[in-house]
DNA sequence: GGCATTCTAGAATGTGCATTCTAAATGCCG
DNA sequence: CGGCATTTAGAATGCACATTCTAGAATGCC
């Protein structure tokens, strides 16, 4: 190292999940991300081979934390449990959640990011998945309309109970996290313990 | 009129709703409608004057179809009946379904569209919502939370019960309509007649 | 202090796309 | 048949943005 660098990756990192949060995919263009980090758009560059490597990196640092929160319920075969801690998540870190979940990876990721990014992206949302077809498994559901089911109860309908309010990257209501349990179907109790993971 | 028209508005609309449901909206460039209606790219600018104005206007169309299925039953009072009508709705036209359901008009329409445009898609959604809205007073339901509640039992459960399934505008499977009522939360019958709109 | 290296700074380049422009073709009206 | 408004056809233009390039500045090591 020889010179000191005056902004960090995660000054463009924040500065990219924010702007997305609150304008979409197409709000982090390098001059808007460079504008709002205070540094000049060739800056980018020294640290991220290209935009979609930089927006592949932050796409991975959010949803590791919004794995670290959805697994643990899940390997217990909790899916309401799951579902209330996407919720819980979201309104901890709305930024990240409006980053985050209104967007398929690929709506955010353009389309050469480097390969190994890439890679790491699809490895991330195969951990996520296996650990739910695990759950779907333990939980007897087979049949392609069963793990559907679950599908929902899990992600699909908090994120959509979440998606009204995830527009811009503002607090959530406070009485939110409290309409899930209302919004969701009867379900069985969790499974027994001698079934988690 | 002197010569006559090789190409329609609707070959247009038809084009660009297909490819925006098939591959999102920033697949429908100029050229790729012009393509897929098998017209010069020109030809587009005799019809609409932007493209954000040949947007807006298969907005309007699509939504008028939605609106159609969706309303009815909601001024019946029937929500499970309005989300039930969605679904088919979106089984019946997986295409209009793909294009109009994942996306928010600001997604799909630009920043400037013209005015008159504008206002139509506006008051089109205001017609939509003034309905639910509607719906619940009628229903008792007074408070914002009470609202979205209901908000997302009509529309947005419904929504994601597609959404998985909706990328590409492909046919629906034909057990999705038969999983609604297993995803919805218990609902109080609907309201009696004399509270139909 | 001189120097190699890595950074900041922002201008230059290239590409993709919406929009406009020019020319040629078409078919109804008189 | 000939005039002409309207359309096809596609090339030219202009803009926004990702990426690259050039110049200069900072810092640790000798």
């Amino acid at each position: 190292m020889v010179r000191t660098a005056k902004f960090s990756d995660d000054a463009f990192l924040t500065a990219a999940v924010g702007l997305i949060a609150r304008g979409g995919p197409q709000a982090a263009t390098i001059a808007a991300v460079a504008r709002a980090a205070g540094a000049p758009s060739g800056s980018i560059y020294h640290r991220f081979p290209s935009r979609d490597a930089l927006v592949a990196r932050a796409w991975l640092t959010v949803h590791d934390g919004f794995r670290a929160a959805v697994l643990p319920p899940l390997r217990r075969g909790d899916a309401a449990g799951a579902a209330a801690a996407l919720v819980t998540w979201a309104a901890a870190e709305p930024l990240h959640a409006a980053f985050l979940l209104p967007h398929e990876p690929e709506d955010l990721i353009g389309g050469s990011p480097p390969d190994d990014l890439r890679q790491a992206v699809a490895a991330a949302q195969e951990a996520l998945d296996a650990a739910f077809l695990g759950f779907c498994r333990r939980a007897g559901a087979t049949a392609e309309k069963d793990v559907a089911f679950w599908r929902h109860v899990v992600f699909d309908a908090p994120v959509a109970l979440l998606r009204p309010y995830l527009r811009g990257g503002a607090p959530l209501p406070p009485w939110l996290p409290g309409l899930l349990p209302r919004v969701l179907p009867p379900l069985p109790s969790p499974l027994p313990d001698s079934l988690a993971c």
